[in-house]
DNA sequence: CGCAGTTTGTTTAGTTGCGGCACAAACTCA
DNA sequence: TGAGTTTGTGCCGCAACTAAACAAACTGCG
């Protein structure tokens, strides 16, 4: 995801300069009127008028010159900015194991339209991704709305920069699927304009919520989210997607956090994978799992509402534990400033915060790494905003050339 | 180490600004000429020809108008670049378990200069430093040249943005001590012009390797070296070290690699930092730790001069192993393009490459991302070139602001 | 109400880094 | 020796800024 910087930027293709962050000031919230924007930019008054200016001649931003009231500080008030509502959009789909969906988000992270959550999942990943994007289609069609770009999030790694997913392997698909030329494939099919992205759905996550939640301004964030089976983790460093050379990194979940733990198909035993997943919560509680419900939401629901219970008290302890202990090991790696957990694991946060920031603390090497933040994931539908952020990154960089 | 960019950049600061590009490019080697400049910058001919030139007024590069001959293609030859042998140097200085050592660089990692190693080593880091920083003095005084700056390699994680040592352990140096305040103190002191930068040596072993030695053109390098005691890590992304929200990054000494190895005073047991250093090695081969020599050189020179014996031998494949592993853990959550290992770890990867290689790859979750390149280091002194890096950044970030 | 003080938006002029182009220079090869 | 190829250089112009002066829109105070 990262390109050299070795193509030569003609004057034709480039805009202004300034175009691109500015944009990214108003998506992300950073700059809600024209003086700040001045500010953070760290230019004069009259380019950022100028560039904020030439945002709104593009359709992407409203500058409000009559803000009415609001006032506080004395001085002229400034100029409101904020994302246009009626202006374009990006196709965002997720696969998970419950099944699919697919949004219109906006500049913004302001989701616009979702299709209803579909639970059938076959396993044939064109089909999928076909009826996914066919009812994105249908959405845009009802919106009117001009679409700039696609984005998909996958609960699988995926490899750069083939677009492969490696470990699809709770949604039933063949590991090495082409996911990225087959959602591209189906983008285009349904005559939707624009370049297609495919990600990881907790990288996605991560992204979204740096940009839109509980990341905001995080300058090392990481991440780490239990889906329904498995734990993936990922790094947001200065704003951008941390995926490794190849796509791979931040594949957390074979990290040991129970060195007497169960074996696991890695090879390893007490991998963080199969010590702290819902599987792991529901048999350490000794519950018996349900076929009806998937395993997340059984795990999240028994969390919360039998929390009375001994034995679930225990598991959750235990799972915490050893959550812990793992993030101490990242924490030791990395020395992020901010951790997020989703899924089951915002879950076991939220049930017994400081037993966790304790064993965090304690077991990371310093106490001053040690009292890093840790967060619940805030944003609803995050891995689906997070696969627009994917779609609109290249209006980011460079807003004229992506909408020519 | 990451300033973020809101600070406002007036016209009269800013020099032209492909020239701090221009000037990496010829400092790492990756210009060997003009036209290739031009081709990297992804300028025109004419900007690269400015900028070349600027870089030469400053006294910083050599550009070759007659190269005489050495031509092999066809077309005109272009002009040579090189660094300017009587340009500026930095101070750079390495303190560890040895003793101490001050050299002076110059741009291209060219060592100038150096003290012959002193072996004495105080608890008092105000002496030490002294000490060295005047030995660099000594240096600067009998070249002539022009001092730009000032580096210091210290065995010891850096705290971020204190400056202050946190585990400086193996020299006996008080816990916490504001190594960067007493080493910009020295340098003041002894009347060196320019600023002064402290860092982790194996952090800026990795930087030295990026820029001049085995890391050369990794995007993602990470660098495993042991020192005279415990495991010390290094990331250098884009380029750039990263060093974690508060330099504490890629403390990696503690990731479980024997579940049922020795217990650590971190808490854990079979910690890398207690399988794989010098003296578990010795222990390891059964054999007694001299005093006479430092433990990294009794234990390279038993596994380079006595690999036949079956003890050392099983030693040797053992802490293989074990290395192994925690590579892999690491791979799995960095997903670098290439390691490089130094001190006891690179006698141990050239004892036997082929067994660390495979058992890298049997433990990394993918065999894409198994197959990741493992290589020794190659640079002399590359914690002391490593410092001079940082010494030299803010001219290789800005030449004309950083010179003026 | 009116006036000072403050902050922001706008206009204008001026600077500059760099692209585009044309041409000269320095080589290889036939 | 001349065609072909690649590189260096001078010149023009543009576009993205800065700087500075002014206008606008608020608060607060007398």
């Amino acid at each position: 995801m990262n390109g050299k910087a070795t193509t030569t930027r003609t004057k034709l293709e480039r805009g202004r300069s300034a175009l691109g962050p500015a944009l990214e000031l108003v998506h992300t919230g950073r700059a809600p009127t024209r003086a700040v924007l001045t500010s953070e930019l760290g230019v004069t008054r009259a380019t950022a008028g100028a560039v904020a200016a030439e945002l709104e001649a593009l359709g992407l931003i409203r500058v409000d010159s009559s803000p009415g009231s609001a006032a506080g500080s004395q001085g002229r008030p400034s100029h409101r900015l904020s994302v246009l509502e009626t202006g374009p959009v990006v196709l965002a789909a997720q696969v998970h194991a419950d099944g699919f969906r697919a949004a219109l988000v906006g500049l913004g992270g302001r989701i616009v339209a979702t299709s209803p959550g579909c639970v059938a999942v076959m396993a044939d990943p064109a089909q999928v991704l076909g009826e996914v994007v066919e009812a994105g289609a249908e959405l845009l069609r009802a919106s009117g709305l001009r679409c700039v770009g696609a984005g998909l999030a996958v609960p699988s790694a995926v490899a750069e920069p083939e677009g492969t997913a490696l470990n699809p392997l709770h949604i039933a698909w063949p590991a090495g699927s082409p996911v990225r030329d087959i959602f591209a494939a189906c983008v285009r099919r349904a005559g939707i304009t624009g370049p297609a992205f495919t990600g990881n759905d907790v990288n996605l996550t991560a992204l979204a919520e740096h940009r839109h939640g509980a990341g905001r301004g995080a300058q090392h964030l990481l991440c780490v989210a239990t889906g329904h089976r498995g734990v993936g983790g990922a790094l947001v460093l200065d704003g951008r997607l941390h995926s490794g050379s190849s796509g791979l990194a931040l594949e957390v979940g074979h990290l040991t956090v129970n060195p007497e733990g169960r074996p696991c198909h890695c090879g390893g035993r007490g991998c963080l994978d199969v010590e702290t997943d819902p599987l792991a919560f529901l048999t350490t509680a000794r519950r018996e799992p349900g076929p009806e419900e998937s395993l997340l939401k059984q795990a999240g629901n028994l969390l919360r509402t039998e929390y009375g219970d001994p034995a679930v008290r225990q598991a959750a302890e235990a799972l915490i534990d050893r959550l812990g202990l793992g993030l101490a090991g990242l924490v030791n790696i990395l020395n992020p400033d901010r951790i997020i957990l989703g899924g089951l694991h915002r879950d076991l946060l939220e049930a017994d915060p400081e037993r966790l920031r304790a064993v965090v603390a304690d077991r990371s090497l310093w106490g001053r790494s040690g009292s890093v933040p840790i967060l619940p994931c805030t944003l609803a539908h995050n891995s689906l905003v997070g696969a627009a952020e994917l779609a609109w990154q290249p209006v980011l960089d460079d807003p004229l050339a992506a909408l020519a």
